[in-house]
DNA sequence: TATAAGGTCTCCACAATGTGGAGAGTCAAG
DNA sequence: CTTGACTCTCCACATTGTGGAGACCTTATA
């Protein structure tokens, strides 16, 4: 099938499939006539799984690996979980980032009056040098 | 002050406060002799502002607005407010999703038995169409 | 005074992950 | 044969810098 119907089957734009198409994520052949790219149901099926993998935060790299695990029938199972262990301790690390820059923000928000008047703690936070 | 006394003082890279030259965020004057940069006291400030914004998240056009209300005299603190309260609303946002992947990954992950064998849940999962 | 060392300049490329458009080629239907 | 819909490649842009090359400036030393 061409590239749209790819595009609808796997639910990717069309300019996102040529770009994994050219960084060698899938390798559709090509139409040498047309200089069409070629998708096999293969294809879409590695579509779909890259897509999900990106969903859930796996950079290209990340499913370039997973999508070679996923087609070798032989590796074990402990390389995909080791993957997906380190995925989930970058989120808690993000996590925790994101908790303290929370905490920091709404403490600074919550003094500040947030009226007409020009005096703002947030402003006199982020000019002080300390901290 | 030359470009090197100003990143050091403002605890950034020289390449960085070039760029926030570049794009404009500081505006240094020029010696017309040298076409070096001169930072004042004042620039330096708005650099460490500008730093300090950055850490916490603020995005550089945000800082760009944020250093115009630092500017800014007579501006009301509720616009410095409202920028706050609207970073906090992202980072939440941005937990949230975290979150649920999270949980997902996590459940994942535990079902598989990360053994020598082939089986991998994780990998069905992520070739799985459906959800 | 000549030269060397160190600071600075501009310009280009790259990182990651696509999106948007231009201009040209292809295919299928009328 | 023409028209419209698809597809192709190539380039630019988004964000926030970092790294390097080659040229220019300044200061100190020989």
């Amino acid at each position: 099938m061409n590239i749209g119907e790819a595009a609808k089957k796997s639910n990717l734009p069309i300019k996102t499939v040529r770009f994994y198409s050219d960084i060698g994520l899938i390798n559709p052949k090509t139409n040498e006539n047309s200089n069409y790219r070629i998708f096999t149901n293969q294809d879409i099926e590695k579509l779909l799984f890259v897509g999900k993998a990106r969903k859930f935060n796996f950079s290209i790299e990340e499913c370039r690996e997973l999508l070679s695990l996923y087609e070798n029938r032989t590796r074990s199972s402990s390389e995909v979980k080791k993957l997906t262990l380190k995925k989930i301790d970058e989120i808690d690390q993000k996590m925790s980032e994101l908790n303290s820059l929370r905490k920091e923000l709404s403490r600074v928000a919550k003094s500040c009056n947030g009226d007409q008047r020009p005096e703002c703690p947030i402003i006199g936070f982020l000019a002080n040098k300390e901290n």
